[in-house]
This record gives C-alpha cells, structure tokens and sequence, in this order.
DNA sequence: CCCTTGTTCTTTTTGGATAAAAGACATTGG
DNA sequence: CCAATGTCTTTTATCCAAAAAGAACAAGGG
C-alpha cells in the first residue's frame, strides 16, 4: 500500500461554503430567463417556498441581481432589466454541498483501490486529500457507521471492513429477507392500487431500454434503484430504506470501477426485472418469489464475481 | 412545550477530557492492591495491553504513582513502595467518555417526556443542557440518524420522529423476519455446537430468575438482550447486530420511563422465553418458530401498549 | 388586517487550535 | 540482539470562532 501524501489542496478563506447561495442564485436566473424585461418579481416569501430555501438567502440573491442590474427596484416591486446572460451564472465545485461532496469522495475511496479490508482509517489524511477540515471527515465516518462498511477500534481509530464477500453476503442476505417479505405483500396488493400503474409504468421503461439496450444500457442503474424502491413501497420500513440507501449507494460506486462485462450484465438484469414484474402482475405469489428469487441470486452472484475478479 | 432554557454547565479546561487517563490510572490501583510491597511491577508495553491502552497512557499513569509514592525506581525495574489507598483514587464524573456521556443523555432525552414526535432538535440546545459544546452533539445526532428516530430535514435541522406507534411496528417487523431466520438456523445446528450449551446455560439462569422474581426482576432486561444475541448470533449479520442494538437501547431508555407492571411484564417474558428455548432444544422448527412468535408478538403488544398508555 | 420588506437574533456548518492519546523512532541496559 | 525506556511525531477528541443560512420580530403599505 503505496502511502501517497498528496499536498494540501489550497483552502477557501471563508469557513461556510455558500452552495446554497449559488445554487439558489443559478435557479433565479433559470427562473429569470423564462420571463419578459419589465416583468414584476414574486415577492420574496414566495420566492424563498418556491426555491425552497430561507428569506435570507432570497435576499443575498437578490441584491446580486441588483448589483449587476438584472433586477431594478421601482416603488414596492421588483422588476426584471433584462434577462441574464451565460456569463451571469456562477461555475465552481462547490456547487454541491460539501457534506455531499466529501461523502461521494469517501465513498469512491472506499471501494478504490486505495482502501482495502481491514485497513485502518486515517482521519486526517483523507481531509488532506479531500481538501477539507476533519470535522468534515468525521462527520462523513460516523454517518457511515452504521452501514457496516466502517468500525470504530477502542483506540479511537477506524477500520475500514471494506467490500468483503462477508459483507456482499450480509447485505444479499438482509435484501433477500426483506424483499420476500415485499412480493408477499405485493401480489395481495387491490387491483386499484396505484403501485400496480407504477408497475406498468417500470415494465415499458424496461422494454424501451431493451429495445435500445446497445446504446442506453448505462441507464439501467437509475432504473433498477426505483424498481426495487416501488416493490419495497409496499412494506414501508425505513431499516428497509436504510439497507436500499447502501445497496443503491454500493452499486453505483463500486460499478464505476468494475465497468467489466456491464452491458451484458445489464441485459440479463433486465431481462429479469421483466420477468420478476410479469410474475408480480400474474398475481401468484408463487411465481413472483420464484423470479424475485432468481433475480437477487443473479445480483449477488455478479457482485461477488466482480468483488473476487478485482483484488486490484 | 416549555422551552427551558437551562445555564450552561461550567465547562472544563482542558479541551480533550482525560478519561482514558483517569480510567487507566484507577484500574492500575486495583492491580497495584493486589501486589505485596517490594514486589517488581510489569513492565510500560506488558501493563499497555494489559489495561488496553497506549504505553504514552502508561507512563503518564505511572509518573503520578511515582509522584504520589505509591512506586520507586530502582535501576531499571519499579517497585511497589505501599498499597493504594482508598484516597488515592480519582473520583468524577469524567470516568465515563464524553461520547458515551453524550450518547446516554440524548438517549435519555430523546425516550423522555421533553421530545414528543415531530419536534425539531436544537442542537445548540441541548449542547447547552449536556454541557458540552455543539460539536459533540453534532456526532452524536450523526450517529444515531440511521437509527430511524432522527430525520435530518432540508434545512439542515433534526426532527425527532420519536418513539411512535410506526418506529415500534417497523423495528419489531424487522426483529421479526431476521429472528424467524435465525430461528431455522438454530434448530438445524450440530449437537456439538457451542450454542446449545450456551442455550442451556441461559435456561438455567431464566429458571433461577423466576424462581427468585420477586427480588430480581429487574435483571431481566440484561438477560433478554443476552438471549436474542444469542440467537441472532448463528446467522451472524452486522445490519441484524445493529437493529439488535437499537433494539436493547430503547428497550433500556423506554422503559427506564416506563415502569408500569415491570414485575408481571417480565414474569410473562420469562416464562416465553422458557418456552421458546424448549422449542428450540426440541429440534422441531415449527415449535420453536411457534413459541418465537408468540414472544415477539407479546413484546411488540407491551411496547405498544406501554407508549399510548403514557403521552405524559 | 394581511402581506411585504427591513432588521435582528438563532442555529447550523465549517475550519482551526490545542491537549490527550496513540504510535514511531532512538537509545540503552542486560 | 532483544526488550525496556526515553523522546519525538502523528492522530484524535474537544471546544471555539466566524460565516452562512434559517427563523423570528418589527415596521410599513395597500
């Protein structure tokens, strides 16, 4: 294990990053082009619901657009000058809210190459190369804690339990249970019940994908997360929810490293998406266990394959 | 809701508490009390992994025996120079680590009459209760949101979703489906595995309880966490282990609150559990799964029971 | 009187400072 | 040469400060 000390990345002066701000400031803008100059402006409350965001930062907003003078003030109202201009909208990194940002680094360095099982966590070192305080990585380590992905040593210390075969057959294991339990209730589910329309609705998307699987078949990850999140619908459970929030979150990072064979493991899991939901739609539970079955035992076999294949 | 705002405790000095010191410094009396005058204590790395900390711990410890004349040098090796007396220990309320400190008293508080569901968590608040600074609060509340009874909202505060009839339903379902599982595991064991005696060891002391209730009910609850672990134990799942955890953790808090019938609630818990480990220790799947459900069920219809009784 | 704006206060987020604890390296006695 | 001790470095735990964002309060216009 190479011990890589990258430099610290050179830090912002302010302490609180302002991605609300900027990103509410670029959503104004989106707003502001779709009107005519000498329109009058919603009034900021209404803004502030609209953005979903608090008055105050409504205002911030709004003094920048009068400060470059998209924005003029006459009497009690505000009117737009004129529409906003390409260069008008601000670019950055820090568009993304850095909880998020330093999350989705820890995660992608989770399964990298650089983090192998058993491997101990240094805190500091990761704030080093994320470009952030420890504050920030530590706050990120105990939120993941209780994904099982992550331990804390009596020393005080983390190790990371990483990618195992042992925690793929855990997760494989809890999903099995819990999604048994969510055909059973499922299948009973009133003909009326608008789960079923979703259904349908999934079903044609799978199609769709099928027929154009060559060039779309990276679609198929945001699919297969809300098909699994309609049939665990029905048995609203968020321990549940929580185990499908680390499936969804390993699947996506771990297959950004291990692109082998995806097209083809992507066709075989739609196909049995399909399969899976005609044997839901049939109304016998029987058959729907059998292709969910079927289904999450191809899902882990791909994944242990992939976990075993790749020791970097 | 009264919004009691109380003083902020007086703070410590020192930034990093000194438990570990102060923890290490005590246990190192007991063992000093169990040696004779003149008799040659281990050495810095022996007594390190003997107390289970660092050697920089260690000699911070024994430069206050030596300071206190409770150790000599001589050449290379220490020397008991007297016993420690009962004066001599450290005293305090910082024997405890801050983050466990922290994590009872939320607990306490969140299973308390002062957060009712849906209330909105005040860090800050309740920084200034506990008496230590927002930052601690912070990994605390972190840590705990995937446990379910917190939700982190889009304006970036915590709502409490608290000890409802929903949390309740959801845990329970899941303690369901894993223990069913674990259940058929169970009964399917060689005769020779550890677990069966450990199971005969817990009837043993399930039998003892009740024919001594009247006195020591209340070691029940320790018991009953001991038997679920171990039946959880034979199909070893860490997301399992941690809804486990949450599990003993309300269980401790709530009915720490709730003392109502405690003797004949145990009393029926008891005698269920004898009746599940017969089931288990006759091999027949369908008794123990039998006498499983009835337990869970008896225990999820008193928790219930016990939360709309009491809305304080 | 309600809704909008202006103002002030609170709470949260982030980075930084500092002592505690852990770990690594150097030295020395047997 | 091994293991114990002495010294130094790194990492972690905790609190604090400051800015951002949220919320509450106050004033004014229709």
């Amino acid at each position: 294990m190479p011990k890589v000390r990258l430099p610290t990345v050179s830090k912002a002066l302010s302490v609180k990053t302002k991605t609300v701000y900027k990103r509410t400031y670029n959503q104004s803008l989106d707003l502001l082009g779709q009107m005519k100059p000498g329109q009058v402006l919603a009034s900021e409350p209404v803004m502030a619901v609209k953005l979903g965001v608090s008055r105050t930062t409504v205002r911030a907003v709004m003094a920048e657009l009068l400060r470059r003078g998209m924005v003029v003030i006459e009497g009690r109202s505000k009117l737009l000058a004129r529409g906003p201009r390409r260069s008008d909208y601000l670019a950055g990194g820090d568009l993304e809210p850095l909880t998020d940002r330093v999350e989705r680094q820890f995660m992608a360095w989770m399964v990298g190459p650089d983090c192998s099982p058993g491997h101990v966590v240094n805190g500091l070192d990761l704030a080093r190369q994320f470009g952030v305080s420890t504050s920030s990585v530590r706050d990120c380590l105990n939120r993941f804690s209780l994904f099982g992905l992550l331990e804390k040593q009596s020393n005080g210390r983390w190790r990371a339990r990483g990618l195992t075969v042992d925690f793929v057959a855990e997760l494989f294991d809890m999903r099995e249970v819990m999604e048994f339990r969510a055909v059973e209730r499922f299948v009973a589910l009133p003909a009326d019940h608008p789960a079923w329309q979703e259904l349908a609705l999934l079903s044609d998307e799978h199609e769709a994908l099928l027929f154009d699987l060559e060039r779309r078949y990276r679609e198929f990850s945001d699919l297969d997360h809300r098909f699994h999140r309609l049939i665990g619908s029905v048995a609203p459970n968020r321990f549940f929810g929580n185990i499908q929030g680390v499936m969804s979150l390993i699947f996506h990072y771990h297959y950004q490293w291990n692109k082998k064979d995806e097209r083809l493991r992507n066709e075989i899991a739609v196909k049995e998406h399909l399969a899976y939901i005609a044997g839901l739609q049939s109304g016998d539970p029987a058959a729907a266990l059998g292709a969910c079955r079927l289904h999450l035992e191809t899902a882990r076999t791909t994944m242990l394959d992939s976990i075993v294949v790749s020791p970097s």
